[in-house]
DNA sequence: CCTTTTCCTACTTGTTCGGTGGGGTTGTGG
DNA sequence: CCACAACCCCACCGAACAAGTAGGAAAAGG
């Protein structure tokens, strides 16, 4: 269950872009600076956005990106499905996939909470995570002590 | 966000085990049949659950594998956790780990959130799966039929 | 025409994934 | 004590993927 460079990537970029909304068009040498990104690395993250329809982009002089929707209307997981694919797979499948038989049956079902409770907590929207803004039900799970803990 | 083919493989060996509680050690050929997976790949994974201390196992005539704890004092996650390393983890480091500037200040809390939902799902003990009780909150969560469907 | 910036394709290097094969070691039954 | 059944411990393998890197073509603006 890792999220990968180009998922951790892509959001922050796409945050960087929800907080520069005003402020025009902006350079994916910009963003991969203020992030500490390879910048030619993100250029590509940058195409499977726009592909995806998530951003736009403009060329030449002033040009750069930008959302191609407000970013109270973009969530997390759309971004991450954008460049890596579905968001919970098991062995390259996706759960509803899947067949299991004998005491492992269950596990479907298992597998399907699990996903619905990854879409839950990345539903949020890019707004909301840049104005540090999280729904109460999210900042119930970071209350805990232990939830910042390694076992 | 993937399950990789170790760690769903460990789990079904696991709820095997967790059902042939009483019926003495069971085979890894008996397990790899059972479920459908390749003998000698399960070989290893329950080598990595016997170095774990989750089972243990018997050489020669009429050996094999059985739980080293009763199966509803074994989770799921801590399987998983034996056979793949943590559970969540962003570009390979643990969420703690990271650190996060600008607008993508609090990405952190959010993965802390989805770390500490996924340890609450698979939280689950292989004797509440091995017998298909799930707990409320976990049903809960795939009463919604849009959770069965994929985006 | 010249600069800037995106866009596209290809390549590299290292690691992981899923799996296979062979041989050693330990236990049981005859 | 001997054969056999199982686990145990490597070593290897091909394919895929991850995270970048390099170089240039194409568009936009001055």
């Amino acid at each position: 269950m890792r999220i990968s460079a180009r998922a951790d990537y892509a959001v922050r970029a796409a945050l960087q872009l929800a907080a520069a909304r005003d402020a025009g068009p902006l350079k994916a040498e910009a963003i991969a600076e203020g992030q500490g990104i390879s910048h030619k690395f993100l250029e590509g993250i940058l195409g499977d956005m726009r592909k995806g329809g998530l951003v736009q982009s403009q060329r030449g002089g002033n040009g750069g990106y930008w959302l191609a929707r407000p970013a109270e209307a973009i969530s997390v997981a759309e971004v991450i499905r954008c460049v890596d694919g579905p968001l919970v797979s098991v062995r390259g499948e996706r759960p509803p996939d899947l067949a299991y038989t004998g005491p492992a049956e269950s596990l479907l079902p298992l597998w399907i909470a699990l996903r619905a409770s990854v879409r839950a907590v990345l539903g949020v929207s890019l707004a909301e995570v840049a104005a540090a803004e999280l729904p109460a039900e999210i900042t119930a799970l970071t209350r805990d002590p232990e939830a910042w803990t390694n076992p």
